[in-house]
DNA sequence: TGCAAAAACGGAACCACGTTCCGTATCGTT
DNA sequence: AACGATACGGAACGTGGTTCCGTTTTTGCA
């Protein structure tokens, strides 16, 4: 674990000892501020949980969402990581897809506003953004391609606007309980049987 | 048409000439402005277009999104009333349902950044939300319930919940090519059909 | 061990926005 | 024409992301 893009090696050598410190010390401010002031937290917050001034977030993250992407890019990896495991352990295709949507869903609904931050007309979140739809968008379409050729859905289901669909459905789903993105993702996952 | 909101009157009398004016003007512009720039412009940019000052604006339209729903309370009426209409003159509560709710995503599609301002979570923009959900939500409710009764959908579809449902899948329905809201949309209205 | 260059740090400063405030201009009535 | 009520314009404020730069800390080398 630790620092999580020096490539391969086993610490970031090239590094100063405090710049790693304060990374790992940030990593763990913004997890905690996210939790408790959900993921559009201000910058500030976060600097000031850590102890640390404003320049030394930018430093080690050029800009929020890189934060956000470093914060919770072991559990979308995790998520990713769950396709294949799923659709070799169900009994179906479209069981494997259904579980896999629902680890994805709750992933979003538990992370207070990520779901917001997700869109792409967030001047900004380009990476993060992208981060997951590259993690993502390949396993989902793995998914709906095992159980489109074993005719539980249509055919003709894009990976990518799935997955944004889904993502879109879990906007302000938590702050409001008289919506239950849980249930509208099931229903449009239900519709994506073939037609009878 | 005019003012909107000074009740059942002409032409709001007690008001002075000059503000009146101005109104028209505000609104005008701003309809102009989200055109061009989305429903996001700065509120600057509308007072430049108005040649108006900042607080003009803010006299007429307490909060921004006070000056949205003035610019969009037409069609939204105009959305609520095709509502009845379409169950009067369709085949099926199920059509009226399916094209009402295409009335609706195009409003929302058309209207560049709509959908986004319309999250609960948007500060400042409760008013807008609640305007627009005051007017569609107990129209779609009849609808629901019409094709409830004649057994075509499932009977435990909230309406509430379906409206903030259809409206999150038309999030950055523009700017972003790959993503088809309206198919999106298609498929979650699929999965209202009951289970087979 | 001492020291200078390199690497990081902190936080003031900047920009963009929504919104508020208040001195000034205009209206409409006497 | 004059005066009070009504509106106006835009500077100023609070908040949030991001940049910049003078200062401090670390590290490699003598």
């Amino acid at each position: 674990m630790s620092d999580g893009d020096e490539g391969a090696g086993q610490s970031a050598p090239s590094r100063r000892k405090d710049a790693r410190r304060n990374k790992e010390t940030l990593l763990g401010a913004a997890a905690a501020v996210f939790v408790t002031s959900g993921v559009d937290a201000p910058v500030r917050d976060i600097a000031a949980k850590a102890g640390v001034g404003l320049g030394t977030i930018y430093r080690h993250f050029p800009t929020r969402a890189d934060l956000i992407i470093a914060v919770y890019r072991h559990q979308v990896d995790a998520c990713a990581d769950a396709g294949p495991a799923l659709l070799a352990t169900s009994a179906s295709a479209h069981a494997a897809l259904g579980r896999w949507i629902d680890l994805f869903v709750d992933f979003l609904v538990t992370k207070h506003g990520l779901a917001a931050v997700l869109q792409a007309d967030n001047a900004g979140s380009e990476a993060l953004h992208a981060y997951f739809l590259d993690r993502l968008v390949p396993v989902c379409a793995e998914l709906l391609e095992a159980a489109a050729v074993a005719g539980e859905i249509r055919p003709d289901v894009d990976a990518y606007e799935l997955m944004r669909g889904v993502g879109n459905l879990c906007f302000g789903a938590d702050s409001d309980p008289r919506y239950d993105a849980r249930r509208m993702v099931e229903l449009l996952i239900a519709g994506l049987r073939p037609h009878r």
